[in-house]
DNA sequence: GATGAATGAGCCTTCATTCAT
DNA sequence: AATGAATGAAGGCTCATTCAT
């Protein structure tokens, strides 16, 4: 049985070496064919201490989606900081879409959904994870309406839209994987999104 | 080493066979948790013998993405001939959601895609499906947009659209697995993506 | 999963195979110690095999128990059939305090013991043992008695004999691994023996 | 390796608190089933401490045998005290048997004698334990003869006497594990036993 | 065509033990 | 004296795949 007392700090810093060695190896392998052996070695510890650390492979990924989960928010956060959300967001779509068009990453976003589906402890994060980032979504969404055209919306309207905006950006990830050379395709994307962006974000 | 000689029809009914359990057993516990004999039993013959009949497991998931593929096809050229199609599909659309949300095909397409992005041969068929779904994308929104105003377009236009119109369905598969209750979600989602479609569908 | 459908003969023989090779296993390493690897070499087949005719390495001890069992009733019911019973008994007193005393036999019967106390399933399979064994025992006095004289006692005073007879018989299995060169004691221990029978099956 | 100079009076007490703590472990869990961890935590030691007291795990279980064996000395020389042992112990049986029946005890028991009969250094420990008992037995038994009495038998009669009383108590721990709801049998063994011990220890 | 017995590599996990601090 | 992080060998078990029949 794992004990579940203060990690310590240096436990800290050997559970972000286990993450990282994870994440490499199930991006390079998918999460079922990446062993604990390679983990383990791929992290620089033995494949007995990383049970020291985790309760088993299952709350590996999930730590990973966690913290995945942590990072989006913060970029979210760090982009409604900046104001002038619509126009920024236009901007910045080419780069938004490159990002989401990493096979490697979209793959362990796939499997990790496929796997929640049928792994209820998985399960609960990934729709925690996706709890909060759709209230940061509905967030965006009203900020950039103006909270005062936003607040005249009903609340299902805010919230459809949320819903869509992360369906689009899903999408992509789901493109990027099943569309040959869909780094390329970004040029005749772009405009689209942006029309599209535009009817979720403007009034 | 199974030879490929013609296959009598016989063995393509097994084959049928064999995809249909596969494909039930895979939705039901995932394609690396699903075991050949689970699929032998389901199918109604001996381990032994499917492999008469596909070269492994990984050929018989390729087989069943390629019979899903003729069915979008065929569902798509159906709906193709019915005319009127942005009203079609705006009138259609909760419909359309709802079957994206079944959770379980959700989680087996998305772990066909992931599995793809590290398994040559199942991509090869999964792009090749994809190109053709595309195609076909391409075609209805030719078809929506009136074959006229379709041509004044850059054909980039038209690719672009097409894209986020998978894109669009591709994702809302995704949110049916991220977004905890997603199928009760329908109602709030379903104005929203009309709006969408509009922008992918008319001039 | 294993099916559990008739086992067909050849399996039967194989699962022989299996309980000779774990008796033996067990016998010289204890339960805990012999590996289903050690196992199923000197079964002569591949580890995994063994999965196809036990569900686990519990269930061969629990299997080993039953067929002891089998065994054991054979021998009192052959016994019984012979009458003149306590003379037999006393009679054969030597010879059964030897078999008693065969250190490895007698080590894995209480390790199966011990195993029972904290195994649930290999309980049940003790439990129902012992029932029979003692149905038996208790068959074999009265029948001893007389079944006049018998009948004249109340049922606990045959129940409390059957219990002691089969608390003399473990007891000799115990002493045999605790009392060093125990079977260099059977002259020794053979008349006190004897006048304990007497107590049991006479009058 | 550890040295085995003068164990400090600390030290000692420390090892006491293992003992303890396995002891508990062992009974909960049996001897190969309970982890270091486990014992340590249980005793409020570190893991590492614990091999500074004791060699390893079968040192642990070793030291508890022989602990034990001083505890059952003292009682039967506690015993022999009182006087009029044939009465006490006829009076007392009741309580002795309850005291066998102590599943979780019994199963200790019965697991260190099959661990001891393939460990030689535990085997010695428990030959010497018993050699101790035996000893006390047939001193008990000779007092209940009356010194005077005990003198015109052979040894060997002693001595088979003393090890049948082993064998007795040592079934009625067997039993306690294999026959469902033992401790409910009580009434019905005490007269039976009483019968025997009479044989045993009455001229 | 068809069976299903059989293989054996490989996986996740546990745990006695060590050792730097 | 004491900690607890770390090791790594080994174990039970699964399963895609093969092959004799």
């Amino acid at each position: 049985m794992t004990l579940s007392t203060q990690p310590s700090d240096r436990a800290l810093a050997r559970r972000q070496q286990v993450l990282d060695a994870a994440a490499e190896c199930f991006r390079r392998r998918g999460f079922h064919a990446a062993s604990m052996a390679e983990i383990a070695k791929t992290a620089g510890m033995s494949p007995g201490h990383i049970y020291n650390l985790f309760e088993n492979k299952d709350d590996i990924i999930a730590a990973i989606v966690e913290r995945d989960c942590e990072e989006v928010l913060q970029r979210i956060a760090a982009f409604r900081q900046e104001g002038a959300l619509l126009q920024q967001m236009l901007g910045g779509i080419e780069q938004a879409i490159d990002d989401r068009s990493q096979v490697a990453d979209a793959a362990l976003q796939l499997e990790v959904m496929a796997e929640a589906s049928r792994n209820a402890k998985l399960a609960a994060v990934v729709h925690r994870t996706e709890a909060l980032v759709n209230e940061q979504a509905q967030a965006l969404i009203r900020q950039s309406l103006g909270e005062q055209a936003a607040s005249q919306l009903p609340p299902e309207e805010i919230e459809g839209r949320a819903l869509m905006l992360g369906a689009l950006f899903n999408g992509l990830t789901a493109m990027s994987v099943r569309h040959a050379g869909m780094a390329q395709r970004v040029p005749a994307i772009a405009p689209v999104m942006r029309r599209m962006l535009q009817v979720l974000l403007a009034p």
